[in-house]
DNA sequence: CGGTTATATAACGTATAAGTTATATAATCG
DNA sequence: CGATTATATAACTTATACGTTATATAACCG
């Protein structure tokens, strides 16, 4: 899915992150998304796009402000994906118990 | 934290979650893992050094052979950055924004 | 021992990411 | 209208990602 590709790889910058954790506390401006950051308002803007095409992020427009907040989609997408390694994961370890289990009683 | 840099921006390969895809199903060695995909072995072998820092994978000797299966470690961690953006969506911030913007025009 | 197999590393080209400054657009207000 | 505010885009630099081919290491086998 290329989808995923946009929504982990817009995940792996920390400044997006960061965003995204305000952006969970309610809706933001960019200019309100810029402040806490030591960086430049372009800088913001961009990151903000990359956020949008992954389907992380939402913007509506109100009057000169393009207000962003968080945005369902891509998270399920992951979570899904996710789900698949989880499960993986659990039955892995089912059997890794299952292979002590059995070397146990050689003592 | 610098460990999700590194487990997001691993994720963010198609090849690699490819890779994750197999080793869902076990264990596998290089080679075997290089088969399925049409690339040479110097560039899965470096997509595994990607997975096997960012905490994906983990790998044994066995003989010549390194097999590889998935580590738990930073599977556990993307979850829980996960879950607060999903607790935020759950908690339907963005559809309480969108009330209060329609309730009060002024502002 | 020498040859084969499994994997890793080096060196390199090309593409893309992330930041900067400078400038453009677009809505608002006097 | 012109000025101001909010945001976007362009042009550029630097760093890093991903693939390749060629070669190195390391265990196994006859």
């Amino acid at each position: 899915m290329a989808n995923l590709d946009a929504a982990f790889s817009a995940l792996a910058d920390p400044t997006r992150r960061a965003i995204l954790a305000r952006l969970a506390l309610g809706e933001a401006t960019v200019m309100e998304l810029v402040e806490p950051f030591e960086m430049t308002q372009p800088a913001i803007s961009r990151h903000l796009k990359v956020l949008e095409g992954a389907g992380l992020i939402v913007r509506r427009s109100e009057g000169t402000k393009r207000p962003c907040r968080l945005a369902p989609s891509a998270v399920a997408e992951i979570d899904q994906w996710l789900g698949m390694l989880r499960r993986a994961l659990e039955t892995n370890y089912d059997r890794l118990d299952g292979v002590l289990a059995a070397m146990k009683p050689e003592k």
